[in-house]
RNA sequence: GGUGGAGUCGCGUAGUGGCCGAGCGCGCACGCCUCGAAAGCGUGUGACGGUGCAAGCCGUCCGUGGGUUCAAAUCCCACCUCCACCGCCA
């Protein structure tokens, strides 16, 4: 949710946003009507609920013969107090639902525009030139014994599959490389729930836009979270922070859940887009003030990681209308894949500035003490999905694939990985 | 899954229809006292919304949501959470 009190200050600024997500400005000045009403709305109940009290009060006093026309005016009062309610409770409702209808606002400097509309920031590392046809990820990990999609077929259906051997070690080591680089950096390790209450799902905005990605449990009435922000954000809702000492920094560790509806022919060979991987995810909680130089930060430790593994990236400002309604301005960081010589994304850091934590009512106290909503960052630090860039990148021609030395330790001090 | 108990202002508690406009203790803040401190004494102590330049004023909030009543922390209904015991179990 936005903050009210900037959309009164400045509603153009907010159309300015909309128009830049190539959505509809209608919504402001229907959010800002709904505002109004409602201010209007809260000023009757209160002056009633006043005047009903003081009736009450008088009654309580009364003498037997004055009893009787005060209990009808008593009467009459609540009548209406009661009505005022109804007409509140509507007026409430109905900000409430324009109020989760608008996106948040996008942060100056970020691309207007659609999903074509990125802005590339820089290219970083080099695109290996390989002097041989390059195998895919899906052919290397089945030569190294790393992957087995077919079983994973058999087992679960479509887009599952196991890690095996050294799949599934470069997979442990990875994610644990990415959790010691965070808790060097501050962070706190966090291994989360993967099954949540609507609630909280409902919350933090996940059945929105990605309702239908969502995996609902019937039975039990949970949903599997698709990522570690959901229990993450919902960690500390309807909590007041000590963010005295700097910004609160988290990094989950969880398996995600997506049902990639409506994605059926899109990257189907291998483990690019599957139902469920495991993700390290960076989450803050910190001022607002420091939002955007904590943004800057979580691109630069994702970064980072991609050194540790040495692929070749690129940075991209994501275009307004790819944001997603929470954030402001959102990183992505894409990895070269050799076999479909293109750039795939890795690595995704939003900046949602208060409009998570308003919604979730978490808030931190200011220098004067006073509670104020804080913000919000989340960003990638390392994925399943980053075990293809790494096959396909350091592939060799004998269909062996080199380990960056960061991940050697992880995999028995080996320098190679070869088919078995 | 079953049975019983409990959820009150940061913490602990009091409170069974109007004297609750939520008391007391602890904690915290400020002041007095003191060379300084402790102790003692005094004052204050939350969130949200509305209104106002502001001091302030008004309203809401006793787990959550409904209901009864002129009036609800208190009565009724539903739900949530926690604790204990029993059963089952990685």
């Amino acid at each position: 949710m936005i903050d009210l009190k900037a959309l009164r200050e400045d509603p153009e600024a907010f159309r300015r946003s909309q128009s830049a997500r190539g959505e509809d400005t209608g919504a402001v000045d229907a959010l800002l009507a709904a505002d109004e009403n409602r201010r209007a709305a809260v000023t009757r109940g209160d002056g009633l609920r006043a005047e009903q009290k003081a009736a009450s009060q008088a009654v309580r006093g009364a003498s037997a013969e004055t009893r009787p026309a005060l209990l009808t005016r008593a009467k009459e009062l609540a009548g209406q107090v009661k009505a005022a309610e109804a007409e509140q409770v509507e007026a409430e409702r109905a900000l409430r639902a324009a109020h989760l209808g608008l996106p948040n606002l996008i942060e100056p400097g970020a691309p207007a525009g659609g999903e074509q509309d990125y802005v590339t920031l820089r290219e970083v590392g080099t695109v290996p030139r390989l002097d041989f046809p390059p195998r895919d990820h899906l052919e290397l990990g089945e030569l190294l014994g790393a992957i087995d999609t077919e079983r994973g077929a058999k087992v679960s259906g479509a887009r599952f599959y196991f890690l095996t051997g050294v799949g599934a070690l470069l997979q442990l080591g990875l994610l644990q490389l990415a959790i010691a680089q965070a808790v060097e950096c501050g962070f706190i390790p966090v291994i989360t729930p993967v099954l949540v209450s609507p609630k909280t799902m409902e919350g933090t905005g996940f059945l929105g836009a990605h309702a239908g990605e969502v995996y609902r449990l019937e039975a039990d009435d949970l949903y599997l979270v698709g990522t570690s922000e959901v229990p993450l954000a919902a960690y500390r809702s309807e909590e007041v922070l000590d963010l005295s000492g700097g910004p609160l920094r988290y990094a989950g560790w969880s398996s995600c859940f997506r049902r990639e509806a409506g994605s059926y022919g899109k990257d189907t060979r291998g483990i690019i887009r599957v139902h469920q991987f495991d993700k390290v995810e960076m989450f803050v909680y910190t001022d607002p003030a420091d939002a955007h130089e904590e943004h800057l930060r979580l691109l630069a430790w994702e970064e980072q990681m991609l050194a540790k593994v040495e692929l070749p990236y690129r940075v991209i400002d994501v275009a307004g209308g790819d944001l997603g309604s929470s954030a402001a301005r959102k990183y992505d960081c894409e990895a070269w894949l050799p076999t479909q010589g293109t750039w795939r994304e890795l690595t995704s850091t939003s900046n949602c500035t208060t409009y998570q934590a308003r919604r979730l009512g978490t808030r931190f106290r200011d220098s004067q003490g006073r509670p104020q909503t804080c913000a919000t960052l989340n960003g990638t630090l390392a994925t399943t999905r980053w075990i293809v860039a790494i096959l396909e990148n350091h592939q060799q021609a004998d269909g062996s694939v080199r380990v960056p030395a960061a991940l050697r330790p992880y995999l028995g001090g080996r320098e190679v990985l070869t088919p078995v």
